[in-house]
DNA sequence: CTGGATCCGACATGATACTG
DNA sequence: CAGTATCATGTCGGATCCAG
C-alpha cells in the first residue's frame, strides 16, 4: 500500500561505484542510493517525533497517539511499522485480553536519537534567525511586488 | 490541532509555557511549533542535497540541476526559494545577457550543513544494520504470511 | 486496545510549454 | 540560462469501518 512493498536490496548489484561515491561529499546525488532512502525515512516528520518520545521510556500505542499532537492513527501505525522494520524500534505484544502493545527504542534507535537531537538543537538555536530571515524575505518580495504592479 | 483553546485558564495566564516546553524533551509534540516547521524544511529531501552541494562551492542553477540526480527544474526552484527565504542560501543574480545566477551557503547555512553532516554520517555508518533489519523483518512477515495463509 | 483495510480528498511533485 | 505558469498525477494522509 504505502509503496515500499518490494525491498529489492539493490545496492549490491553492479553500479558498485561508477561515480566514485567514496568521495565523502558525493554521498547522495543519486536518488537510488541507500543513504538517500534511509535519510528520507529517518528525517521523516513523524519518525522524528516518535523516536524522540520513545527515548524517554517505553510507550504504548495509545500513549504515543496522545502525546503526538496531530498524528492520525493510520500515520502512527505506519510510522511505527517502518521504524520497526528498520530495526529502530522494538514492538512487544502482551497477549492479554485488552491487547497491550509496547514500543521502545532499540540500541540502534538510541544512537539515532542522539544524532537527531543535534539537528533539533540546531533548529532551536537558530529558529529566531530563520524567522527573521523569512520576515525580511517576505517584506522584500512584497515591496517588489507592489513596486512592479 | 490548535489545542491552544483548551489552555485558557484565564486569570493567571501563564501562556508563556503552558505545556512546560522548557523541558528539553517536550520540544516537539505540538504541530504548530516553530521547531517542527523548520525541521520539516531542513530535513527535506532536496534541501539536504542542495545544502550538501553548496557547501563545497558556489554553484549555478544548471550546475545544481545537473548534480542532483532526479530533481526536476520545478523542485529545484522551489527548494532554492525556500532555502533563500530561510536565510540559508544566498542568491546572486549577475545582470548579463545570458542570465547567470549563483547560489551559495550563508554562514547560517554553513552551520546547518555541519549538523546535517552528522545525520548523514550516522546513516552511512548504520545503513548495513538497517538493511539487515529490513531483510529480517520482511522475512519474518513473509514467513508468518505463508503460515497463516 | 491495537491495529488492518479501504475510500477519498488534498497537496506535493513531475512534465511541459512559454518568457525575459 | 533561469526561471514562471499551467496542467496532470501520484502519493500522503485522514476518516471510517471492521476484526482479534
Amino acid at each position: 500500500m504505502e509503496t515500499e512493498g518490494t525491498v529489492e536490496t539493490e545496492g549490491t548489484v553492479e553500479t558498485a561505484d561508477p561515480y566514485g561515491d567514496t568521495d565523502p561529499f558525493q554521498w547522495d546525488t543519486r536518488e537510488d542510493c541507500q543513504v538517500r532512502q534511509i535519510l528520507d525515512r529517518v528525517a521523516d516528520k513523524w519518525s522524528l517525533l516518535v523516536i524522540a518520545l520513545l527515548d524517554r521510556r517505553c510507550l504504548r500505542f495509545t500513549e504515543l497517539r496522545r502525546e503526538i499532537d496531530g498524528i492520525s492513527q493510520r500515520m502512527l501505525t505506519v510510522t511505527l511499522r517502518q521504524l520497526e522494520r528498520d530495526g529502530l524500534v522494538k514492538r512487544t505484544v502482551h497477549p492479554v485480553v485488552p491487547p497491550r502493545v509496547e514500543y521502545e527504542l532499540t540500541p540502534l534507535g538510541g544512537t539515532l536519537h542522539h544524532t537527531i537531537r543535534t539537528l533539533v538543537t540546531w533548529t532551536e538555536e537558530h529558529q529566531n534567525e530563520i524567522a527573521a530571515a523569512r520576515s525580511a524575505y517576505d517584506a522584500r518580495v512584497a515591496a517588489e511586488e507592489s513596486a512592479g504592479a
